[in-house]
DNA sequence: GTTTAATTTAAACGATTGTTTAATTTTATT
DNA sequence: AATAAAATTAAACAATCGTTTAAATTAAAC
């Protein structure tokens, strides 16, 4: 019996195999593309017959909408708790980068894809699914950044909506070229790769962030 | 006979029916991705037959190499002569920021091509080109953050290195999260779009890395 | 006007794509 | 141990891919 055409809800049973499958996507997506990934590629690599990701997923498109849903769900969760912490605003906000930065890292190359392939509109199911995550996102940013207003430690003439962009986009934008940076910082391994992010660019974002934030013309 | 056998620098001479091709290229490519558009795609958009990109370019793979390099050459220029312009810095950052955003609004999609198709190193050829331009525009923002280092208006515990990043990777999220920008602030021409880029999300980010360059801890 | 070169075309090439089928093996249930 | 369900397999499917060919058309050169 195929496990897909009577379960509508599939994508929420994952079993070893249908993750190892997902891991293996996830990597190959990143790498080169939805499109230039094929399913025997997958199936090569994940050590599974060519007929597995069809009845498991159904489809190639489908394993997709899988793929970005299970690795999307746990970051609201995560900026919900920090919204409850009770640490003044600055700190609430470098912690904030902290976890996106760090979110992205675990994820390695899922945000590629989500960007990528989510950009041509035709993909609605996966990208109302980002949608709403991107929206929870900012108004979790949003409530922080008005707390912080509230106490005066925070200027107000901040477009806060742009902040995220600034935030995501500084760091998209360092492991995006990343082949050019590792050259530029002489960064010749994984982890000193890993540590720059940790350190430095991480400071530089949340300098940046904090400079906008609390700078008084 | 073949135009491309006997011509190794046939990316040079560009006639009508080349820019044509190229033109439609760069935005299916931007659209649905390097392996996501086919020859048939391009040549039926651009009312060519489908023999006449390997013709012209001699293949597909060519013909992207010669995308990115007709799309490239000239932003290098621009900011050389930014350069030379007698203003104060802070003038010239924002000048700077400009540019920037008004080079890849300019050339929409090919940054998208640039960042997503180079991102596995598997095109050497078109990443060296880009990877020169990328060195090339680090040192302009080098010298006119150092200027103004020297002038004494900027501080100097800043990582020059990640400005770049910060500018065009703001723009960048905006740009590759359209959609979810155009919902939030209701934008809903292209002309609405294009004026908000212009004003609020230019000033955000000039405004950003003022606050990094002025602000005194 | 004839000849030569450049352009454009339709057709075909083999390779690869995502998906389905039907048979087989493994696992679970009784 | 017998039966039913689930998992896995190899093979085949039609469709599409990038590229090449060889003939037809247009433009240029003399």
């Amino acid at each position: 019996m195929h496990p897909i055409r009577n379960n509508t809800m599939s994508h929420i049973e994952l079993n070893d195999k249908k993750i190892q499958i997902l891991n293996v996507a996830e990597k190959l997506f990143s790498e080169k593309g939805f499109e230039g990934t094929s399913i025997r590629d997958i199936s090569k690599e994940a050590k599974i017959n060519i007929a597995m990701v069809s009845y498991y997923f159904g489809s190639k498109e489908r394993l997709l909408e899988a793929l970005i849903f299970h690795k999307t769900v746990d970051l609201k969760l995560q900026l919900e708790n920090l919204l409850q912490e009770e640490i003044e605003p600055l700190e609430k906000v470098n912690k904030l980068i902290e976890i996106y930065i760090n979110r992205i890292c675990l994820n390695k190359g899922i945000y590629r894809v989500l960007h990528f392939e989510l950009y041509n509109k035709k993909r609605e199911k996966s990208l109302q699914a980002f949608t709403e995550l991107k929206k929870g996102n900012l108004k979790s940013v949003e409530s922080i950044i008005k707390q912080g207003q509230a106490q005066g430690v925070f200027r107000k003439d901040v477009n806060i909506q742009l902040i995220t962009p600034t935030i995501i986009g500084t760091f998209f934008h360092f492991h995006m070229n990343r082949s050019f940076f590792e050259e530029l910082f002489d960064l010749k391994t994984e982890e000193m790769f890993n540590n720059y992010i940790k350190n430095d660019l991480t400071k530089h974002i949340q300098q940046t962030i904090k400079a906008l934030l609390v700078y008084e013309n």
